[in-house]
This record gives C-alpha cells, sequence and structure tokens, in this order.
DNA sequence: CGGCCTTTTGACCATGGTCAATGAAGGTGG
DNA sequence: CCACCTTCATTGACCATGGTCAAAAGGCCG
C-alpha cells in the first residue's frame, strides 16, 4: 500500500482546525481501500465496523425496504465522510452505500470515532454539523414530496445534483458521474418511465440533454422555473 | 414565578447520569413558561434565542412553504427538548413550533447550549441522539412518501402517534391531543378530504372511531395490517 | 341563536403509474 | 470485427389513485 499523507485530508472541512501532527496521526490509522464500480463500501443492516471518507470518486447511498423498493438518499462527492452510523448513536449502518465508479477512500474502524470525537473538538462539531445538514436535507425532502409535482421533484433533483457534482461543458452543465433513468426516479419517488417521458420533452425544449446514463443541463435557469412550479404547460 | 425544582427534569433521558447539584444549577437558568393552546412557542426563520424542554402539553412542528403550504414534521411530547437549532449549527428556527394544547415549556437561553454541551457530556451525547433519531425519522418518512400508498401512510401516521402519545379507554386507544384532519394530511402528504373519507371507511369496518379533532384507535392490530399494505381491498 | 370551523360526501378529472412492446447503446466472446 | 446479449431508454395505451371543486351538515362557542 503506498503510504498515506496528510495532504490528502488537509483542507477537508472535517477536519479542519486540526494541527497538522493530529493530521498525521488521524490519518495513520486509516485504511486506504480501492473500490471498483458497482461495488458495496458498506451494505445496510451490516455491523458498522468501520466509517470512511470518500476520496476520489461518487458513492450513491440506498435505502432498501422489506418489500424490494429501494431509495436513494443522497450521493457523495469527494471530501464528504460516509457510513456515520456511529454519529447517530448506531451499531449498523442504516442504509447502503454502491460506488458509482470506481472509488478511493479511507476508512478508520468503527471504536475511532469516539476517540476522535474526545480528542479533536473540531471533528466532532464538524461532523455534527454534517448529521444537521442532512437532516435539513430530509426535511426537505419531505417537504418537496409532500407538496410539489413530479416534474418539479425531478426538476429539483437535477439541479441538486449538478450542484453538487457538475461540470461545465461546452453543452451545458454535465453530471459527472452515470445517473440512469431509474436513478432519478428512486431519488423522487417516481418511475423511470415518468423521468424518461419528462427527460425527453425537456429535451425537446432545449432545457437539458441526455443520454445512456448521461444528463446534461443545458439551461439551469429555466429548469429553476419549472423547479419552483411556475412553468408553462406547454 | 414558582419556584423551579430538579425534579422537573430528572429521569428524563436527555439529563440522564447527570449529578443532582448540576441538575439544580440546569433547572435554575430555565424560565418556566406557560404557552396557551395554539400560540407559537418559537417561529421558523425567527432568531434562535433559546432552546426548550417541553413539561407539559404537546407540541406541533411544522414547516411552512415560501407558497402556503404547510407540512407537520412532528409532534413533540412532554420531556422531549425542542428548537436545538443550535445542534445543528444554526442561528434560525427551521421550523415553528406550535402549543396543541395549553403548554408548559422550561426556556434556556441559546447561549448556555455550548456550555451544557462542554460542562455534560451525558447532555450532549443525549442530545446527538435525539438528532440521530430524528434523522433517521425523517428518512423513514421520505421512503414511506416514496413507496406506500396514502392509505398506508395515513395507517402509518396514526399508529406513530397512538404509540407516542396514545391513552387507553374502553372505546380503544385514544390520540391524546385535539387533532384534525388536516393535520393528518399535513402529516402525510395528502388532503383532508382524502383523510376524511379513509378514516369514515375505517370506521365503518370498526377500524377506528373519530369525531371533530379526535381519533381513536379501535383495532391497532389490523391497522398495522393496512400500514404494511395487505390489506383486502375491500 | 348565530357564526365559524370542521367534517362529510358526491361528482369529476388530471396526474402519473402500470403494462407492453420496441429500439438503441455498449460489452463480450468467437 | 461481427454477432449476440444485456442493460438502459423510449413511447404508446390504458386506467386507478387521489386531488379538486362544490355543497351541505354537524358541532362548538360566544
Amino acid at each position: 500500500m503506498a503510504s498515506l499523507d496528510r495532504s490528502l485530508i488537509a483542507g477537508l472541512s472535517v477536519f479542519e482546525g486540526i494541527a497538522a501532527a493530529d493530521l498525521d496521526r488521524i490519518v495513520g490509522q486509516a485504511r486506504s481501500i480501492r473500490i471498483a464500480k458497482d461495488q458495496p463500501v458498506f451494505e445496510q443492516e451490516q455491523d458498522a465496523h468501520s466509517f470512511f471518507l470518500l476520496l476520489d470518486g461518487h458513492v450513491r447511498v440506498v435505502k432498501s425496504t422489506p418489500d424490494g423498493h429501494e431509495v436513494i438518499v443522497r450521493y457523495i462527492s469527494p471530501g464528504e465522510l460516509m457510513g456515520i452510523a456511529h454519529a447517530l448513536g448506531r451499531t449498523t449502518y442504516p442504509a447502503s452505500a454502491i460506488a458509482v465508479v470506481d472509488c478511493v477512500v479511507l476508512a478508520w474502524p468503527g471504536q475511532l470515532w469516539s476517540t476522535f470525537a474526545a480528542n479533536f473538538p473540531s471533528f466532532s462539531a464538524n461532523t455534527y454539523k454534517t448529521v444537521g445538514t442532512r437532516l435539513q436535507d430530509a426535511h426537505a425532502r419531505v417537504i418537496e414530496m409532500s407538496t410539489e409535482q413530479v416534474e418539479q421533484r425531478i426538476a429539483h433533483a437535477l439541479l441538486k445534483l449538478i450542484k453538487q457534482s457538475g461540470r461545465k461543458t461546452e453543452e451545458g452543465i454535465l453530471i459527472d458521474f452515470p445517473i440512469s433513468r431509474q436513478d432519478v426516479a428512486e431519488m423522487t419517488g417516481t418511475t423511470l418511465h415518468t423521468v424518461s417521458r419528462l427527460l425527453s420533452a425537456w429535451e425537446d425544449q432545449g432545457l437539458v440533454k441526455s443520454g445512456r446514463q448521461r444528463v446534461i443541463v443545458v439551461e439551469p435557469h429555466r429548469l429553476l422555473v419549472v423547479a419552483e412550479g411556475r412553468a408553462a404547460k406547454s
């Protein structure tokens, strides 16, 4: 294994305000793992043996219901923590995490969580802020699902995705990882058919361009108009 | 104001494992406030000047959207903290809290949050566990809204309510505070009409009894069958 | 008693889900 | 390099769920 370096994590908001020597010690206790595309980082209900930091790639966090439905909870971008069941007082992972592309993660054994939290106040402050943000995201999503039409929800989902993982191209803003109609459906509580129909319609109107596991938002501003529910009904 | 006593908060899970003398000091810094029915404890977007503990009554936490929709985030029962924006790293309340009946709350100034968190490790551990639980509740709700029919969601909502605030009567389990069809609709992302129709149907089947701002679950077990989606379609 | 709020119920209809079939893109092995 | 196969996307037809609109009745309070 290549030797790990504190430069991997210096500058990340989770570790901000922590001394260089401490960063070295933190990184020293991590294992670096390569996860191939479509392979799990951890799985729902599994014992939460580790927590993770995504260094490179994109990860999809999915919750499955007993009756076989899957819901995408969120996508993780580089620099974010995941599998932080410990911060929620859990001993098992509440969801599964799947590599959307080949990924590199750092993994720490779960029992280090309390050590880090105790020794690095800014670490615990930052992670709890993360949990707080995720709580607010989840509430925002409940509200969207309660009050918005499918069309608006899908538009919001795309806007969130380009905000989090958009890459500018000359055609527009590309969502920088493979994402299928089915994936968008699982983020918005609808079906791949409806997503497909809407993307086709939007493509006709020049709002987006899309292809196999690829979405480019051409006109974010007009998409925002749709998301806010003030769009002409064609 | 009547003098406050640590017996008010001893035994609550948030304060468990804290010495009697500390409890006295904690209670000593609180103000006790009586909130009349339908009055706000705090309001969305307001500066988060205080955090609260509900001593008696029931409080409805509501988020309003810019376009006038309201969504009920949760109901608070006695012994629970609320208005803990500080734990989420916020300076304003993310939602409003309305007294559903006459209530009594303890209020602490917001700047004490960090003091409590620093001096009483079990306080901060317990509150973060609370935040973790709420995050999981929110995710559970997203999943319900994505995968379940209205009928199931309403059944689940009623089951949660009787679990949290049910009082046994000879007719069945009563939800122990006034709750309208509209309220149930705002918990489940539907309309009061649909809730009314379903409650009427369930009343005919002997599952529930209901009246003006009153719901009694007569047969929790059969309601659970409905909630899980394995009910005869009449 | 009068007025207001909550609930009920009916009729109608739109959104979006279900079912089904076809087509395009990419990957793999011969 | 081509043939085949799998996965993903498209599109049409149909229809059920549940939202909208409307009207009326019941309960509660001043």
